[in-house]
DNA sequence: TCTATATTCAACCATATAGTTGAATATTTG
DNA sequence: CAAATATTCAACTATATGGTTGAATATAGA
């Protein structure tokens, strides 16, 4: 199972992600992938190895050739991560809020009381 | 304005994100946030400039010492290409059904029609 | 079987990154 | 003003990363 390092240094790199949204048409080809890319095929094949490593990528071989297709369930740690810390987040400011209340309300007591 | 790069590569490391969960309490200086962590006040120092490039973190100065916190919305950019990118594959997972159910109908005409 | 195709493997190079230590800067305190 | 504190800056080292080229492997086709 990939960590969450693996999926995010994989998804860090901007051929990497152009790499996934050119699967975003279905499974491609190692050679096709690296078609539009200004570098050479090892480099892809590198990059697609990243990704493979990252369980972003799906492998299937077919004679000599080797389809790759994107796995969504890759992006789950990742986004997993990035969720629970917003949530962590909002529970604070939430918090943060009741409490600022909490004092308007003890201001405005004051107020009232003299 | 970080870049998709600079969000993604500096979530991806341990420390990194653990310096985020740390502040999840509240602004710390440098010195509190390295203190549990293995490694010298310089290199945490180093993780939480990275941090600040990529946007993730807000600085402030009181006479000598930082107070950083968190900026939730430095996660944005991180967030919305994973959610783009998921929305993408589920529109494609939506058309594909869709056509196994109208191939499904076709198959259905056919056999009704003989 | 010989040749072409699709791809990986291996070695190498340049640059980036994560860590170190030591010195410099800014500010507070005696 | 001198000393202590909080932190950054600078220089260095080791390792990781992204790229290259050339050779090896596996399969398809003449």
């Amino acid at each position: 199972m990939p960590s969450i390092d693996h999926t995010l240094s994989a998804l860090a790199d901007s051929t990497r992600r152009q790499i996934i949204a050119q699967l975003s048409m279905g499974e491609q080809r190692v050679s096709d992938i690296a078609e539009p890319h200004q570098m050479s095929l090892n480099a892809v094949s590198k990059h697609i190895k990243v990704l493979e490593g990252a369980g972003l990528l799906i492998r299937r071989k077919e004679g000599r050739t080797y389809y790759l297709s994107f796995n969504p369930a890759g992006l789950a740690p990742a986004a997993e991560w990035i969720e629970r810390t917003r949530a962590m987040w909002t529970k604070r400011l939430d918090a943060l809020e009741t409490a600022l209340m909490a004092d308007e309300a003890d201001k405005q007591e004051g107020e009232r009381g003299g």
